[in-house]
DNA sequence: ATTGGCACTCTGGCCAAGTGACTGCCAGTG
DNA sequence: CACTGGCAGTCACTTGGCCAGAGTGCCAAT
């Protein structure tokens, strides 16, 4: 009952903070929520939660601000993920199922989930060694260039442009492709490493140099190193305020450019279905413990196969961020299912 | 005589606000740089100079600030592009040349480009519609959908995902397959047009339902529309100085994220071979006319497939971009053609 | 447990004065 | 005639002091 109000003032103020981006006082709240008691029972119970860390005042006489314990709390405690109304979700399925291949499906969704949250998407292209080959080809370039395509069913297509050792005409490549092409098409990206194993030992000795480097490639592309891909959108969020919300976007606006960074961001997301929050200096990325990021796993059925979140300030509207990463990871499961 | 040191002087304060990003007055240009009288003459020239539209004042007791006409100026008439010293030029050699496939390339000229201006650097993908079809591809997906590859000489490569009317099975894709190859490959993309106009009509009427809709995704892959991709990088350096250097980044980088935007701004690019300066509202974009654009057109040999350039603020290093621009252009080029 | 009242604190806006960096002009000089 | 030194004038920016407003904490009362 006390305990209770207590919690329902924390709401309160995460959720003036949030839409004002202002501290906010004992006043304000009495004014604009319908908590049933003063401003100075109010202060007592800000008093109480400032005591218990999840909030804070900027200075002596100003309002109170969320503490990341405090936006943590509101989180676990405070706030189920917001349904969305049936024609958003709608919306989203039409304007997610226009894509006509996979980049465009990452194009697409990346955008989608910048312009809901109004913050920085991310989506994470499908991950490889969870999908099975769906095709090989080696493409002549030049009598000692080749270029290698690997198709896995996600839809998901990597390339590589290779140089032989030494000059092979037509035939030898199609015999190559042929072959390559029975070795590993089904199989799990992750055992064609197995699979070709002693592949190359199975061709004859002047295909042999040829057949080897084609080979090397296509377990470079179906490897763990090249898989990871991130693509990211509504940078312009970061500034849409005045001046960033912390100290500097800079940090931030390169932090983005880095894949490396976002894989670590991404990091974080495992297994677990559900969508995952990380306030501040949860975040595992330094630069961006300014910042809050959203995040869940998407793929066919239950496994996940790539990620896709959101990363805005800490001071974000969670429970609408947090319906649109799922609605937005559901439907790339769905269409990646069908794809 | 006169004259001559008229535009010295507008070199050098062009030369100093640069560096210095302040209004420069008459007094730091004397002590900057030789030009052999004082402050006094200098105020003259400078007084002449603002008559003439080169030069501007912030407000009365400051120094002066190049207007978008003095920029213009320097630009034409006094400076040249700065030359880059031989280990510079191989480093971005190697750098390039360490590219696996044509995506790396744009990824790696975009990220030299922005760290050798630190600017953002824009780089655009070959276009199509100037290449050769290299070799196309129909991936069975399932029984009612194919993926359609095309690559073409650039080492571009298009992917798109077709349904199929009705169920095919794979014998008949493979005659889809080997005879659209026959049809296309070599053929310049703009002219596989005509060449598939009734190229239909040639199969039997089991097929060709499958063949009209493979058929007319290739022609779409290969359409002037899905041509243009533009890549960005360095949105970073946007943000290097405290805060932007207009008014603010926001609308910039909202317009970075607008593919249509980009080729607008790229369109101006044309022909010429040399590199090309838009300064401030020269810039087709009105959003972008706080920034200056440096590009120039790469290809194999002098037909330009597609532009590079660096967007930066009016007040940027302009012989240094115009350098930089033009080497990893004339990389690009290069790589092109051996790929 | 809650409330109204009150004293206290601190920020932000505002104004005034002082400082410094320019310029423009003018009279003087080789 | 081009250049120079000097000098007065203008204006942005900074500093310090002041005031108003917002918000708190505490206390005594219900």
């Amino acid at each position: 009952m006390l305990e209770d109000r207590r919690l329902a003032v924390l709401r309160a103020i995460v959720e003036d903070y949030v839409s004002t981006r202002e501290p906010v006082g004992s006043k304000a709240l009495a004014d604009r929520h319908q908590l049933g008691v003063s401003p100075a029972t109010i202060r007592n119970d800000m008093a109480a939660l400032e005591e218990e860390g999840f909030i804070a005042q900027p200075h002596t006489s100003a309002g109170r601000v969320p503490t990341e314990a405090g936006y943590r709390a509101f989180v676990d405690r405070l706030s189920g993920v917001k349904p969305m109304s049936t024609p958003e979700r709608r919306a989203i399925g039409e304007f997610l199922s226009g894509a006509v291949d996979l980049d465009d499906v990452m194009a697409r969704s990346v955008r989608l989930l910048a312009q809901l949250t109004r913050q920085v998407a991310l989506v994470q292209y499908p991950s490889l060694t969870q999908s099975t080959v769906r095709h090989v080809d080696v493409v002549t370039l030049s009598t000692t260039r080749v270029l290698v395509i690997l198709v896995a069913d996600s839809g998901r297509l990597e390339q590589r442009v290779v140089d032989l050792p030494t000059a092979v005409d037509e035939d030898t490549i199609a015999i190559i492709r042929t072959r390559l092409l029975a070795a590993v098409a089904g199989q799990r990206c992750s055992d064609i490493g197995q699979r070709l194993e002693s592949f190359v030992d199975t061709f004859a000795a002047t295909e042999r140099p040829a057949a080897a480097v084609v080979v090397a490639s296509v377990l470079e592309l179906s490897a763990e190193r090249h898989e990871e891909r991130v693509v990211t959108g509504g940078t312009s969020n970061l500034t849409r305020y005045g001046d960033s919300f912390s100290v500097s976007v800079h940090p931030i606006l390169e932090a983005l450019e880095e894949q490396v960074v976002l894989l670590r961001l991404f990091g974080e997301v495992t297994h677990e279905s559900g969508v995952v929050v990380r306030i501040g200096h949860e975040n595992p990325v330094h630069d961006l413990q300014s910042t809050s990021f959203v995040g869940a796993g998407y793929g066919r059925g239950d496994d996940v196969v790539a990620k896709v979140g959101v990363l805005g300030p800490t001071r974000m509207d969670y429970p609408g961020a947090m319906a649109s990463v799922q609605a937005v990871a559901k439907y790339l499961g769905q269409i990646l299912g069908q794809a």
